[in-house]
RNA sequence: UUGACGAUGAAUCCAAUG
């Protein structure tokens, strides 16, 4: 049991989720039966490759062939909960275990933490800390990264600053994922000295940057167009011995493309393939948005077509991108066909595609037009958000026409929305 | 040394003076 197991988990890593089901009905035939950590695997896999259903119709066959679902497969649930945002629910599946005596240990509270956090919700991730404590378990350092990556997108650095001297002072290493979110949180509110600073200290303590720690300084060069920069830095990271990978790559693709060098974008995709970096769907969806600002519809539509042809699925991101392609050309019956296909694809449009349609038809001067689009949105299950409302309110204001601009500013409030 | 948690990359609107 043990050892297939081993190489259940291996091909679950692998993504081969096929094949680790195929090993998995072949033990069945050989008579051996799966434990609650076979189950778990198993189910892990399915989870992370987003294929729920077969999760839960293996909870169910594991529960009724008797084997009790643990901790683990419990903080599973727990985790899956979290990430879909339900967070009632997963406190609730995590009070159940309590009740069932399944001791819930750091994991499932961690994840509980990282959960409020990713929803901005600190007073409630900080809640959880205590109720943990409260039940004796001590916060670790992923319980400490999960809080300071949720201040840091907070914008609250001195708050997560002092949270790593507290750290330090209960007796926790901070480590390369702790020092890694700092290092973001001060890159993404454009603070670089500080943002040295910690990657200094982090050395000092012993601890290696990796591959993410440059990625988030490489970034933000690349978000600064500070191009030399940026390629002096993936320099730097090579001869420390750490590979680029695809997200090193992907920075610097959107900093060409930002920058207007599409052509240098387009060099270094070969570049990938030559160092044997596969580009993934951000990679080209990066490359593809820098070819539709620049109006290149004919060589993105092709992109499109590379990516599918490579197995690469393109999402609503990317669809959205050369939807606003064709929007810019004012090609606005090209785009309402590009959503048609992507439906067909079973690529929703979303808020964000359809406020690209909205806008290009204000700026065609027909925003009483743009505004009729909100019915269709919400047929489609969609809310307008503050993006709509503003392309609206200021669509009205350029032509002039205040008084409207004044009724969707009350309108947009009485929805709910707060202008900005 | 059989299973669960944390960090990095891509899309839409608007803003003073000129």
């Amino acid at each position: 049991t043990v050892t297939c197991n081993i190489l259940l988990n291996g091909l679950c890593k692998k993504r081969a989720l096929k094949k680790a089901e195929a090993l998995f009905r072949g033990m069945g035939k050989l008579g051996i039966s799966p434990d609650v950590i076979i189950y778990s695997t198993l189910m892990d896999g399915f989870c992370k490759k987003g294929e729920m259903e077969k999760a839960q119709n293996l909870l169910r066959e594991m529960i009724s062939k008797g084997v009790e679902p643990d901790v683990v497969t419990y903080s599973m649930l727990v985790d899956w909960l979290c990430k879909k945002g339900e967070m009632e629910k997963a406190e609730k599946s995590v009070r159940e275990m309590v009740l069932k005596r399944l001791k819930p240990n750091v994991i499932p509270y961690n994840m509980l933490v990282n959960g409020f956090c990713k929803q901005g919700e600190m007073e409630k991730a900080e809640r959880i800390v205590r109720e943990m404590v409260f039940r004796g378990i001590k916060p670790n350092v992923v319980t400490y990264s999960v809080l300071l990556d949720g201040f840091c997108k907070q914008g609250e650095m001195e708050r997560a600053e002092k949270l790593v001297r507290e750290m330090i002072s209960d007796g926790l290493e901070p480590d390369v994922v702790t020092y890694s979110t700092l290092v973001n949180g001060f890159c993404k509110k454009g603070e670089m000295e500080k943002a040295e600073k910690f990657v200094k200290e982090m050395v000092s303590r012993g601890v290696k940057p990796n591959v993410v720690t440059y990625n988030t300084l490489v970034d933000f060069f690349c978000k600064k167009g500070d191009m030399e920069k940026a390629e002096k830095l993936v320099t730097e990271m090579v001869s420390l011995g750490l590979e680029p990978d695809v997200v090193t790559y992907s920075s610097l693709l959107d900093g060409f493309c930002k920058q207007g060098e599409v052509g240098k974008a387009e060099i270094l995709v070969n570049g990938m393939f030559f160092k044997g970096v596969e580009p993934d769907v951000v990679a080209f969806s990066t490359l593809l948005n820098g070819l539709c600002k620049q109006g290149k519809m004919e060589k993105a539509e092709s992109l499109v077509n590379e990516m599918i042809c490579r197995g690469l699925m393109p999402n609503v991101k990317t669809y959205s991108m050369v939807v606003d392609g064709f929007c810019k050309q004012g090609e606005i019956e090209k785009a309402k066909k590009l959503m048609n296909e992507m439906i067909s694809m079973g690529v929703k449009p979303n808020v964000v595609t359809y406020n690209m349609l909205v806008s290009s038809i204000c700026k065609e001067g027909a925003t009483e037009k743009a505004y009729k689009l909100i019915h269709e949105m919400v047929s489609a299950g969609l809310e307008p958000d503050v993006v709509t409302y503003n392309t609206l309110v200021s669509g009205f204001c350029k032509q002039g026409e205040m008084g409207k601009a004044e009724d969707l500013v009350r309108e947009m409030v009485s929805k709910g929305i707060k202008p900005n």
